[in-house]
DNA sequence: TCGTGTCATTGACGATCGTCAATTTATCCG
DNA sequence: CGGATAAATTGACGATCGTCAATGACACGA
């Protein structure tokens, strides 16, 4: 197997670096699709990818700012993430194999590799070690600031102190008595590490939850009325 | 090729549900390593990995509760995250092949399905799917609820406006005269939307920021003084 | 039973945040 | 240049948070 090309490769930082697509010709040799690693410039203000778009790619930013943005069906919009150079854009939709959840664009004058999606999976396919670098990408994103700073407080802290108990009781409620309960496994420094606060504000917010009837808390027992398990969730 | 036997996988939700480990013996056929899904229950308070351990290996929650919980220096510990069935723990340090920044700790009897690293590897390297497919996970978790309330608030709003100024500045910077300043490619509301705040907060934020002096604003400029960049950040 | 230590709650106070409103500044276009 | 529109800032006020301190509840061992 001998390679007819060797590919000079738009980007040295993202997780496809060093990865040729080719395709068998004749005799064994192959044939490098120097189509599949795609230099992209971008001005200011110019649209990568739509949200909802299906064209799926992955891409990853060589130079520049990319801002990905929700838009919500009252014609507001989000910025959700930034995404800078060396990072990987369309990672989620492409594992999916579902539409962008976001609109992608330019902030600054940007680069960036695109990989057009059969040419990802065909390298993929080929070569386990690249998504083990696109995982890897992928988990440590998270780690880093601006993502951990996304959606912090967004919502108050006592919506997210209900959705934090209402998961747990989904997972280990028991039904006693017309009430969903639960013995809580975890402290109350447990509960506010997670959410984030402080012991005696979360002590608070367990008291307001408690006086406004949705939760009943009895020191590390926590249940919730049958009747309100229909009725969804209160603000 | 011939697998020898069916394999009863002990759990049926992580990313390794329907894979099997198996190596050649003879005449194509091959052995199923039995050995390779290891079933582990976990009494209420049992460590399933210590914190700084480098037996990676990738743990996949059947049932129960697991929580990872990072120690200081300083003696104290704060609970990063909660393992619900179904998710897996162990991705980040058996990717990047480092120790585990957390202790994993069992909340509850729980059981874990274990994947060994080396059998994990084998899955992996003969199976891309599964790699798919724990990316996916691993890009998945992110949304999860519990995630997002990670890290939320443990900074204040003005350490993470710094922290992201001086990303930007970093990235995007340039020196001119002694300073080193940026056009922001962000309008405020932009700015506090990766905060997670009201726009008006954010101006206090800034005006804050710009009253001490470290930061210097001028409209959608922004300038660190130069003297100031070997000191480092303030708080 | 009685300490004792840990955890949880409550109070007080200053700082910060969200909201509403008004004002100032910036930007765009004729 | 001037006017219109949007963006940014500032003020005011009530609610919430962080911090320090005190109190109450609970488990555990002597």
């Amino acid at each position: 197997m001998q390679v007819m090309e060797n590919f000079n490769h738009p980007c040295g930082k993202c997780a496809f670096y060093g990865e040729s697509v080719w395709q068998p010709v004749a005799d064994g040799a192959v044939s490098v699709l120097t189509r599949s690693f795609v230099r992209k410039d971008l001005e200011v203000g110019q649209v990568l990818f739509d949200q909802g778009s299906t064209n799926r790619g992955v891409f990853c930013v060589s130079r520049g700012l990319i801002a990905l943005r929700t838009h919500h069906a009252d014609g507001s919009s989000t910025l959700m993430r930034l995404a800078y150079p060396g990072e990987i854009i369309g990672l989620r939709a492409f594992l999916r194999d579902g539409a962008h959840q976001t609109e992608a664009r330019a902030l600054l004058g940007s680069r960036v590799c695109t990989v057009a999606r059969r040419d990802a999976n065909h390298i993929v396919q080929g070569n386990p070690a690249v998504l083990t670098r696109l995982a890897l990408r992928c988990v440590e994103e998270v780690d880093t600031n601006h993502e951990r700073i996304i959606g912090a407080a967004t919502t108050s802290n006592k919506q997210r102190l209900t959705g934090l108990l209402l998961r747990l009781m989904e997972n280990h409620g028991e039904r006693i008595g017309g009430q969903l309960r639960m013995q809580l496994p975890l402290s109350r420094r447990d509960l506010a590490d997670l959410l984030g606060v402080q012991p005696e504000t979360l002590s608070r917010l367990v008291g307001r939850l408690k006086k406004e009837g949705f939760f009943s808390f009895a020191g590390r027992e926590v249940g919730i009325p049958a009747q309100s398990l229909s009725a969804g969730v209160r603000s």
